[in-house]
DNA sequence: GGTATGTATGTAATAGTATAACATGTCAAT
DNA sequence: ATTGACATGTTATACTATTACATACATACC
């Protein structure tokens, strides 16, 4: 069933679709199925909690409060504190299978894991939806700042605030 | 008197000198002039609180949490209740006066006020310490990016996180 | 001067986000 | 089986931020 959502899929036939409508009801279990295969290949383990959270993240399709995960993982028998969230959401991240949006509190699934991506996110101020995009060269003009002060980058942040095209035709 | 600090100082005669060793003391009452001028040529009114709240930012030499700015504010008789600093940051935020560090819950003086900016700001994970460098490339290839896919940018963050030049010598 | 209006400040109460510290359990290698 | 490393559970608490409401101040107008 197609339906609206603001994230593109890894593993769909119509890449980058964000904030468009296309049907979508496999990605996550590609996805799972490809962090399985990360993660074995990393040797490093994705564990029941971990992955429950990583499908919780990718069945939500929009950025989720750590206390949202918490409250379905305690539904679900796992433990009801908010380190359980907290150490499975930083685990994701730190594979690279989850993003942190810093301006919501909130964290993503990642929509393109194992590729060397540096992630920029669009956040909706009206709808809240969050699209995750590609941006190399953002990312080389940055490092290129920070190099002439002699800084040395090890990972970066970017989050625009705006409006998403459906928004801006309602507000239109 | 010289000192590490981690901005470059508006006003001074070595602009984006972050990360380095300089002579200051100075910097902040230029600020402050260059405040009162730009909001009183707004026609938006640079309060006491508001002005202390700033000259705190600018005196801090580095980014300082809504409670940090709280306690000082609330130690010369203005409130002690969180909403009077958030109130005051938000509105130095607002006119482009100071900038909030998403990374570490925390806010900054402008290094650049009245300039069109779009700062980003690289944080050392050892030291915290912050600098704000312009970025204008990195921002227009945002747009760009965002463009593409229909999304219309009204403010951006960008943060990096990775080591100053000090801490990379001590790490070797 | 007096008064109306918008804006700014003060305060109380509470909501939301995140971490430290410690105990228990699980897995794999020896 | 024992060890050691890692993962999970739980308690408690720290930190960050907002809502709601009352009061005070400034400006413009009469």
């Amino acid at each position: 069933m197609p339906h609206d959502h603001a994230m593109d899929c890894p593993g769909c036939s119509t890449p980058n679709l964000a904030f468009a409508l296309h049907d979508h009801g496999h990605c996550a279990a590609d996805a799972l199925a490809r962090a399985d295969a990360l993660m074995a290949a990393k040797g490093v383990r994705l564990t029941p909690v971990r992955r429950r959270t990583l499908e919780i993240l990718l069945e939500a399709h929009r950025a989720l409060g750590a206390y949202d995960v918490l409250t379905r993982l305690a539904a679900e028998g796992f433990g009801n504190q908010p380190p359980v969230a907290y150490r499975a959401l930083d685990f994701l991240e730190d594979q690279g299978l989850a993003h942190r949006i810093r301006r919501l509190n909130a964290f993503t699934a990642c929509m393109h894991p194992g590729e060397a991506h540096a992630p920029a996110f669009l956040i909706c101020r009206v709808c809240n939806l969050v699209a995750e995009t590609p941006v190399t060269d953002v990312l080389s003009a940055l490092e290129h700042a920070a190099q002439s002060r002699g800084f040395q980058i090890e990972r970066s942040t970017i989050e625009s605030i705006g409006l998403c095209p459906t928004c801006q035709q309602a507000a239109a």
